[in-house]
DNA sequence: AAGCTATGTGTACACTTGTTCACATGTGTG
DNA sequence: CACACATGTGAACAAGTGTACACATAGCTT
């Protein structure tokens, strides 16, 4: 093979789960994905795809693990866009649609796992809005923000705005990719459901 | 055939739908079902499916219908089983959950179809949940239940609702059919979120 | 320098897939 | 009765599928 030297290590991986994106991207749904199809898409021999993944289940898994990856660098930026303003929801709002215009395939991906075919993408994603919700807890504890919450009810709270969000997405990845207009409306509209979420929370009783 | 003639019409088709659903429900995703394994669920052969949609698609569309007529069922029940309670919310989430668990392929089908492959699916699903929406607002502005909102926010809230409803059904049906105690936990958490959005409603200002 | 390992390639096979066609038969309509 | 029609059947096909095997080569370890 004339070129095949020139390949780093792991670029065949990477071909692979990009490729499995593109395909998600393009309105293909994950589970009716092939290994053929995806080498193809890749340009890759079929049997390469054994070197990195037992099956496609586990390619999926994979994805989910740079799916926390991508999830982590946005909590990063809201973390740092946000603490200087008094806009709190609408920015983090902000900054969550324009991460998931910037990774479409990713959350694509996402959105398709939560009632995906494969029950251990299913746990990982699941287990990702687990995590960044309670990081979401850690930091509105932190920053004063939430005070006269018991931790199981701002736990609570925190699911309940992950879960608007993650279902925004929904929304959000089902419109054209360019629709500037339609995508500032499900913005907005999920801000309103977190102001909502949050003076039900600034009210609510005991734990 | 010997025994062609005791078939009443349309019985093939209610067969391949519902072996499409039985397929669903044995954790299969819709998406990745194949013509020739839903008439072999349905024993019946391939050819019969021709007789009655003209693609995966198709049938997918024809039962967010049937969909339709189980989720209409379902607001029936709680309509007649609520008016005379204090317990509102919980006694809704409750029948929502014994439906979700007598219904769980459709619903299952529901949730994998709001991320799905077929956009015409997705809108229908999208489309049901709207018309549920809007019947819950119609409900809760007859009992008078919600007066001090406009409409638009009363659309909201009810928007916020259904959704929070629906996401529950990933949790609801990523566990185990008869694990009493997990449904329990899913169904009172449910209960919690929509208490808050609720109370969240009622302190909500301006339009 | 020799050999091991990771990675990539090509061929092959048995199986499944979607779809078409010609045909059978029970039901309702003229 | 005869005829059209809806429905169901079986055989056939080209294309696509997952996976196994033997082989090539680059880079590392010794």
């Amino acid at each position: 093979m004339a070129d095949r030297t020139r390949r780093k290590p792991g670029e065949t991986r990477e071909k692979l789960m990009s490729a499995a994106l593109t395909l998600v991207g393009k309105g293909r749904h994950f589970a009716s994905l092939g290994i053929r199809e995806v080498t193809r898409q890749a340009g890759v021999v079929p049997t390469s795809f054994y070197r990195h993944f037992r099956s496609m289940d586990d390619l999926g898994l994979q994805l989910v693990d740079e799916l926390g990856l991508v999830l982590r660098r946005m909590m990063r930026e809201a973390r740092a866009n946000v603490l200087q303003s008094d806009k709190l929801i609408e920015e983090s709002v902000g900054i969550f649609v324009a991460h998931a215009q910037a990774n479409r395939s990713f959350f694509l991906f996402m959105a398709q796992g939560l009632a995906g075919e494969s029950r251990s993408v299913q746990e990982g994603i699941r287990s990702e809005m687990r995590f960044f919700a309670s990081e979401l807890a850690n930091d509105l504890r932190r920053l004063r923000l939430v005070t006269h919450l018991s931790d199981a009810d701002l736990d609570l709270t925190c699911d309940l705005v992950v879960r608007t969000v993650a279902f925004s997405l929904t929304d959000l990845l089902s419109i054209s990719e360019d629709d500037d207009y339609q995508i500032g409306l499900v913005q907005q509209r999920t801000t309103r459901f977190l102001q909502m979420i949050f003076v039900g929370a600034s009210h609510w009783q005991r734990g």
